[in-house]
DNA sequence: CGGGAAGTTGCACACCGTGCAACAAAGGCG
DNA sequence: CGCCTTTGTTGCACGGTGTGCAACTTCCCG
């Protein structure tokens, strides 16, 4: 299982009370919002509950709907580092593929479905994970630059990538909207959904590539 | 030259009202941006230069930010129509291609590059122009199952659309980036660009493919 | 004309986002 | 350890945002 938490770096007192405070922010405005809904949150509740003042809220995140895109964030940056451990001799479209196929091994992927089905009634957290994967797509192209040098154009460059996470967030859609209680196996159904997208983007979107949802329940 | 405007529907005196008033406080919006820049104005800024009140704003808008989206809405409506307006037997990307050259043909076009670019600068613009491509997408993918019938799962039209916008906004971001003046083929140059990110895309992005800009400067 | 439907406006109110200055905690150093 | 610097937290104030509501105006239609 991979976990967000293993870097064994030893931190200070101030940076691990930093580390600590983001947690407990993200954590209270994901419960909050699991309990009220993503509309009816206010900041002062989550800094309440997270116990800290709300200045210091505003220290960490810009808004209430930022704070609760930090799982999503973490979702996109262990993907880019795992991308960035596949061996350069691979082929481009396998790296990207298995990178998000270990990605969604990653603990707690279940609430990424839920956050997915919150942003479906809430503008303005929808509006803050887009901005997630944007900023994402802009750290993987400058990933992808180093990667491939300077054979590839910025226009296939952002293309490409622009694609890959299009079909990647229509894979968690479509993952989050079929399953809204969370399984065992919800991780084989995401993955194989990825797999699937990323295959017809390959292809060309020739053809619609069928998802394999893995052995039938009950065998 | 494509027009927002020539749909010859005689409106009533209340429709005509609400146009002209949602196109002054849109113009009333982009032109404080371009003046003072998109993180500086205010709905009582925008409001007094439309000559509305600041709650009729928001009878509207939902932000500042939303009324500037006006353009890329408009945009992408068009060229949701132009596509329905394309032969049925047509390859899908063929229409698709052309749908998005002609609407290149629509007038102030220099004025989205700039948008573009006020977005590069300010986090809410940007978010709501992730946000107007959002909302396109599901009414693209809505058209698209008309014209596909049930044969194309969700996911293979979400991932489709998703990277068929992902490829415009690429060619688009490029576009204006490289334009930052307009110039008279600037139309053209997007056209190239849109082409050539879409054909990457029908190709898999196998290969980088060069961008078309049209007879050198001089000839 | 007259009355109902639709739209605008001012007002009040809770909440947002930030500069600022006072305060507290952490780290470095003799 | 004591002192000082650096870094982070907090309360406060202030202007801006977004919305429910009720009064008012404009439009439409019989």
């Amino acid at each position: 299982m991979l976990s967000t938490t293993d870097h064994a770096e030893p931190l200070g007192r101030r940076e691990q009370n930093k580390v600590d405070t983001r947690h407990a922010i993200a954590d209270a405005a994901f419960d909050l919002a699991r309990s009220v809904g993503p509309g009816a949150i206010t900041v002062d509740q989550i800094a309440g509950r997270a116990g800290v003042s709300r200045r210091t809220f505003f220290n960490y995140f810009r808004s209430a709907e930022d704070a609760l895109t930090v799982r999503t964030d973490t979702f996109l940056e262990l993907a880019l580092e795992v991308f960035g451990q596949m061996p350069q001799d691979e082929p481009l479209f396998d790296s990207i593929v298995r990178s998000f196929s270990e990605t969604t091994r990653m603990e707690g992927l279940s609430l990424h479905g839920e956050l997915f089905r919150m942003a479906d009634t809430n503008p303005d957290l929808l509006r803050a994970q887009l901005h997630a994967w944007e900023r994402a797509e802009t750290r993987i192209v400058g990933a992808l630059r180093r990667r491939l040098g300077a054979a590839a154009s910025d226009l296939y460059l952002s293309a490409l990538v622009g694609c890959v996470l299009s079909c990647t967030k229509a894979a968690m859609r479509d993952w989050a909207a079929s399953t809204p209680e969370a399984g065992d196996d919800s991780g084989k159904q995401l993955e194989a959904r990825i797999l699937a997208s990323l295959t017809m983007l390959r292809d060309g979107f020739a053809d619609p590539v069928a998802i394999d949802d893995g052995p039938p329940a009950g065998s």
